[in-house]
DNA sequence: TTCCAGGGGTAGA
DNA sequence: TCTACCCATGGA
């Protein structure tokens, strides 16, 4: 299998992969020299396929080693282009972004596109994982869910060092939770057990996240009802859903808005809200893609200034 | 040893 | 809605 698969542009294929950490987790494989990544993908019919994705003048091109029926490559197509984003349209957010200094970069690098899963399960699991844990543990647990519980492939690839898709909700709602708590998921286990019960058994639909016509607060709201998914979770998972209205306050963002706008002095979700709140509906593009290199340690005047003009 | 991480759930106000 | 407290695990 081959297609080319055009992009809505502007586009860039290494800022779309590298948009944020999800390619440094299993089972992505990203061969950031040649510009490949490597994907193990389990389709609806269960048959677990390598999916290899370079960049294309007009978008991506993906191949597969194996041979895919029609609804197969129409499956693969689709799920490419939600994963990079092909069809997204940032022209709004440039237009933003054009003046502003510290945003001024994103058009011509493309930057806006926030690399997504195929399934919105492997992304709600995966965000669950980002929780309470620095990012070397989250590589850690991801890396042993697929492992333990992801399915192989159905033809042995040599491309990549990568042979399992990630898992199935029904996969991991059938361990019990002491083979979880095994992995070193700590208090995360029972989460993500619920989570792949609930979906398993038809209690949790996650489909509804796809929904561009439902409004973002509502959405947020069922993404607050999933088990351990919090108020950073769901901003998170909102930005992946293409909604940017939120902003997942994690300690890292704490830490940059007190360092670089609040002279390192304590500070929540309110104040990082209120450096980036007049970005409105583009307040996590604006916050993510900030470039912060440069910037004096203590402008907690300067945002002040600004603060008046507007 | 202590603190904390790309926080969430719960109880009580 | 806000706060205090507890939650497991591993890294620094």
């Amino acid at each position: 299998m081959q297609q080319i698969l055009t992009a809505h542009p502007p586009f860039n294929f290494d800022s779309t992969v590298r948009s944020h950490g999800w390619y440094q987790l299993a089972p992505i494989q990203y061969d950031a020299e040649q510009k490949v990544l490597y994907k193990p993908e389990q389709l609806d019919n269960g048959k677990v396929i390598l999916l290899e994705v370079r960049e294309h003048s007009e978008g991506i091109i993906a191949a597969s080693p194996t041979q895919l029926t029609p609804a197969e490559h129409a499956e693969v197509v689709q799920k490419l282009r939600w994963m990079f984003l092909l069809d997204i349209d940032l022209s709004d957010f440039y237009a933003l972004a054009d003046h502003e200094p510290r945003l001024a970069h994103c058009r011509s690098k493309a930057y806006g596109r926030l690399l997504r899963s195929m399934t919105l399960f492997e992304d709600v699991v995966r965000v669950m994982m980002t929780t309470n844990i620095q990012w070397s543990g989250t590589k850690r647990l991801v890396g042993k869910l697929v492992e333990h519980f992801g399915t192989p492939l159905s033809q042995a690839a040599t491309a990549t060092t990568v042979d399992r898709a990630f898992p199935t909700p029904s996969a991991i709602a059938a361990c019990y939770e002491v083979t979880q708590r095994g992995l070193g998921l700590g208090y995360r286990a029972p989460y993500l057990l619920k989570l792949a019960r609930g979906i398993a058994n038809n209690e949790i639909n996650l489909e509804v996240f796809r929904d561009a016509q439902m409004a973002t607060d509502p959405l947020r709201k069922e993404l607050l009802k999933l088990p351990g998914i919090g108020p950073y979770a769901a901003a998170t998972l909102l930005g992946i859903l293409g909604r940017y209205d939120y902003i997942g306050v994690d300690s890292e963002a704490v830490s940059s808005v007190s360092r670089y706008f609040y002279g390192g002095q304590a500070v929540g979700e309110k104040e990082v809200y209120a450096i980036f709140g007049k970005w409105g509906k583009y307040k996590a593009l604006a916050y993510w893609f900030w470039d912060f290199s440069g910037m004096q340690r203590s402008p907690i005047e300067q945002y002040d200034a600004k603060k008046s003009d507007s």
